[in-house]
DNA sequence: GCATTCTGAAGTGTACACACTTTCACGGAG
DNA sequence: CTCCGTGAAAGTGTGTACACTTCAGAATGC
């Protein structure tokens, strides 16, 4: 065993392989765009951006080619890729398909869910609501999303799950506005638990139109929220 | 002007730039992805197919990872790319989807279609119901797909079309045998139009019901076209 | 004979090189 | 003053090099 150079002599290694940087590249970069710290339409720089994360233009390359797809980055040929637009329709169209896609979740979830999982996501919320003073929005938010992606998760239906977290992370950030409002906070928990009680119950459209009641209210101040939103990537944190 | 060697000199251009080659080597592995030109869950080797397409690996490789957000291919790391699993439960789930997102289509396209489009719509289909003895099972599978999108694009939702091209881009593979189905394909031609005749008298509710079945059908047999899908994959085209 | 280690080839992951395109500032002509 | 070339700098698109990983099979030890 002594004389075996197992993985590396103590020798200085030279860059002995990042070890999947694209994933980790892929999730940094996700996560800001995300987030829109990049303004909207801005181009970005490969150079600039592979050197703030520390590798070589090819895995970033990769990864951004990975979120055009996801529809969080554009890309216009021999000009580069840029931050999504901040489009009012588009999110609006996304807030549609949401809508659809989580009425799924829960007539799947009403028919197929075991009470155990059931207990659990109620469990969950009140734990949930129990500490809301504790939360700020942002994670709250993170909280309010995983309540509904355990819905989904509990139809068994995996393509569900991934298509609501794609688009959430789309609407994040309009989301996590709307969140602020304390009014809005307020109805978030009753209305989940209501969803919750009407799954326990297997009244398949009793949850349908709770959930409907929950995400349809959304759509009518998605608007103000937006508003509010672009204020946040234009002026900074400043205003409140 | 002259003087201006605006592009190339006549002299020996050594390789002047592909230009665009990603999106080319993108459509061109799609094409064969959604087709089961790989064989589930094999290897695809980059040299290889990099040198098929006639580009360096590099363009290949960032096709490859705009496939895998699309859930056409996997990765594993440092294994490499590998065509997806063939996995009916997976497919199953698609098919749930989809369902759901059918249902918006009509939902929105009877609200908002202008009668124009819903016209267009019906003209297109007894165009292809009276060049159907022309048809193979492949061109047929697009027409069905087009008129699908073309509803969906009437409802004003881009996500939608772009979700539903997605998932179409997925279970092409089962809808095609499907198709083949002479019984099948006779009452998707009459289911279609009664979808249609719903829209143009903005009856949601009847649309709704009437897709819902159009699609419903479908899950069913859904399972022996995927059998039969297998057999074609492994055994080539030979087994009619 | 069987398990284990070694070894080389094949192939992936990432850095880098270089040609081409775009952009922008500058300067001259109208 | 505006508008159009012009040229250089910046930046993208893709080919290539090379280190590292994996895998299969031979060689070795028991």
């Amino acid at each position: 065993m002594a004389g075996t150079p197992r993985k590396k002599p103590i020798k200085s290694a030279p860059a002995p392989r990042a070890a999947d940087s694209v994933n980790r590249v892929y999730a940094a970069i996700q996560r800001m765009a995300v987030n829109f710290e990049f303004r909207p339409e801005q181009r970005i720089n490969e150079v600039e951006l592979a050197a703030t994360l520390g590798v070589s233009r090819t895995p970033v390359r990769e990864a951004l080619n990975r979120l055009v797809i996801e529809g969080l980055i554009t890309l216009v040929p021999n000009k580069g890729f840029y931050c999504r637009p901040f489009d009012a329709e588009q999110i609006i169209s996304l807030f549609e398909v949401r809508a659809a896609l989580e009425r799924l979740s829960v007539e799947l979830a009403a028919e197929r869910a075991s009470d155990v999982r059931i207990a659990e996501l109620m469990d969950f919320w009140n734990g949930v609501r129990a500490n809301r003073a504790a939360m700020d929005a942002e994670e709250l938010t993170s909280r309010d999303e995983e309540f509904h992606i355990r819905i989904a998760a509990m139809g068994g239906n995996p393509e569900l799950v991934r298509m609501l977290e794609s688009i959430n992370a789309r609407i994040r950030f309009v989301r996590r506005i709307e969140i602020e409002n304390p009014l809005r906070r307020t109805t978030t928990f009753d209305e989940h638990l209501a969803i919750a009680e009407a799954l326990k119950a297997r009244d398949r459209d009793r949850a349908v139109s709770c959930m409907s009641d929950h995400i349809g209210i959304s759509v009518a101040d998605a608007v103000a929220a937006m508003k509010e939103g672009l204020a946040r990537i234009y002026m900074g944190r400043i205003a409140s």
